[in-house]
RNA sequence: UCCCCUGUAGCUCAGUCGGUAGAGCAGUUGGCUGUUAACCAAUUGGUCGCAGGUUCGAGUCCUGCCGGGGGAGCCA
């Protein structure tokens, strides 16, 4: 027989056809005459119910057991139901108890636990109403990243996860290493990498930035959407030593256009979630974030502001604020400043362009002022940065003079500045933290709990 | 890495001036009821994060370590 999600059931208007569900035991109440059992699949945040008879036969032997937690497959007419909170409901044929769930060891009970407890039973959270629908939110949001750019005729480029470019410059990388780590061979007293599996030093990659230049530079307009590593020391709620990054690089494109681009893109994945999930979405509305979905809506229906970052320094200056670090221009954006241009001074989306050049990368094409790069980072109210971006410097001899200016070994580069010598041509791209667009969508506060399982500094446990 | 807060029952927390431990929820048992985080009653449950120290006596005061949270830096 069919199994039925319970989300498909949940559509149905009830004719007393016979249905399948298999899922998990929410709640148990029990009444005189019948016990009602709340049984979810994750196929949506709401359970279906099952209203069980105790003239139903064997109905003692499984009393017991039909409790919080235990997998069950019933079988059963669906019907309109007489209470208020669900349209219809299962009278039960059979039910088959699947997985017994001892109760009085079950860490999760049907009341409200913190996401801190939830991440030490970070292998039990997904059954909870949050993470059910945090997860189902993600896996939204994936796939219109993906019909987003493949609409626009983007191609998925996967750039490699293992990278022996130590120059990619956007962080402490993880070392990669098939080395006996108790005897690491020596060459004068230096690590002997020649000995080691790809003969040199090898990493996981920081970015796929590098990598999907080349690809842009062939195929026009690429994207990769893949996880990246950060051995950075960092403990914050918007950080995550493994990640999920969104880039998309374009050649014949300016900074403008990569400006439109990341404006559509992100306009393009909130309206797409809010149309696909709306009874998550109303979740993280009422119990999370009060707002959050008002505040997604504004997003969409107007244009994010542009401003050079020269201005922002003024309108800083302008508003007399007292900051914890002084408003100077040369000085980089702290996030004090971001959150309050954004929340403060716009109360929307700001994409700030043209930062001093000593403080962004090194392939950030300059402007004519010799001062400023054409950088974009996109802010957003509560969280700051979502964005990073720029359109890259395509010209050989400036871009190895600021590879030489910043002391980087050119050789490192070869292929990179090869791209500029063979047929350069302008293009520009950016960098999206999935996780921290997952943050704004949902409202949750802490990105670990917007990953399944998250990967932090002194923590590895699931 | 830095600053601040925090660690007491399975969970969320209270615990006064230092005098040997408490609530709600969960679990268990019983009752009630087409229930909706069901409700009512009874009841089980503690090496007070760990290690030292002060004291007649430490959950409470002091020191160190460990875990968790918030903020900062770094960044996406």
């Amino acid at each position: 027989m069919k199994v039925n999600s319970v989300k498909e059931l949940l559509a149905l208007e009830g004719n007393g056809e016979e249905v399948c569900v298999e899922g998990w035991i929410r709640t148990k109440r029990d009444s005189k005459e019948v016990s009602f059992i709340a049984v979810n699949d994750g196929s949506c945040l709401s359970n279906i119910q099952i209203v069980v008879s105790k003239d139903f036969p064997g109905f003692d032997e499984i009393d017991s057991r039909l409790v919080n937690g235990a997998s069950v497959s019933i079988k059963g007419k669906l019907v309109p139901s007489q209470g208020k909170e669900q349209k219809v409901e299962i009278i039960p044929i059979t039910i088959d108890i699947v997985g017994d769930c001892p109760a009085d060891e079950y860490p999760l009970q049907k009341k409200r636990h913190s996401f801190e407890f939830l991440r030490e039973i970070a292998h039990l959270r997904p059954r909870t109403n949050t993470f059910g629908a945090v997860m189902r939110v993600r896996n939204a949001m994936s796939f219109a990243i993906h019909k987003f750019f493949q609409e626009r005729g983007f191609v998925y480029v996967h750039t490699p996860i293992i990278t022996g470019s130590d120059c990619e410059g956007a962080g402490e990388m993880f070392r990669v290493t098939t080395f006996d780590l108790n005897k690491i061979p020596k060459n004068e007293g230096n690590i002997d990498f020649a000995q080691d599996f790809f003969g040199k030093e090898a990493s996981l990659t920081v970015s796929g930035q590098l990598e999907a230049e080349v690809y842009a530079l062939a195929l026009k307009k690429v994207y990769t959407f893949g996880p990246t590593f950060r051995a950075e020391n960092s403990n914050t709620s918007r950080h995550l030593a493994e990640f999920w990054m969104i880039e998309p690089e374009m050649a014949f494109c300016d900074i403008h256009g990569n400006m439109d681009m990341a404006e559509d893109f992100i306009k393009y994945i909130l309206t797409y979630v809010l149309d696909s999930c709306p009874e998550d979405m109303n979740f993280f509305n009422s119990m999370i974030e009060k707002g959050v979905v008002d505040n997604l809506y504004n997003i969409i229906e107007n244009k994010f502001e542009r401003i050079t970052y020269s201005d922002a320094i003024k309108e800083l200056e302008a508003s007399k604020k007292d900051f914890e670090y002084p408003v100077k221009w040369g000085m980089d954006l702290q996030s004090e400043h971001e959150k309050f241009i954004t929340g403060e001074i716009f109360k929307k989306p700001v994409i700030v362009t043209d930062y001093p050049k000593e403080i962004k990368a090194f392939y950030m094409k300059l402007n004519d002022d010799g001062k400023t790069v054409r950088a974009m980072d996109v802010l957003v109210p509560r969280l700051g940065e979502i964005i990073g971006g720029s359109e890259r410097e395509n010209d050989y001899n400036k871009l190895l003079k600021r590879i030489r200016e910043l002391g980087l070994n050119e050789e490192d580069y070869w292929w990179y500045l090869d791209l500029r010598k063979y047929g350069s041509a302008p293009h520009a791209g950016f960098g999206l933290g999935f996780e921290r667009l997952i943050q704004f969508v949902t409202g949750m506060q802490n990105i670990r709990d917007v990953i399944p399982f998250p990967r932090c500094v002194g923590t590895l446990e699931f």
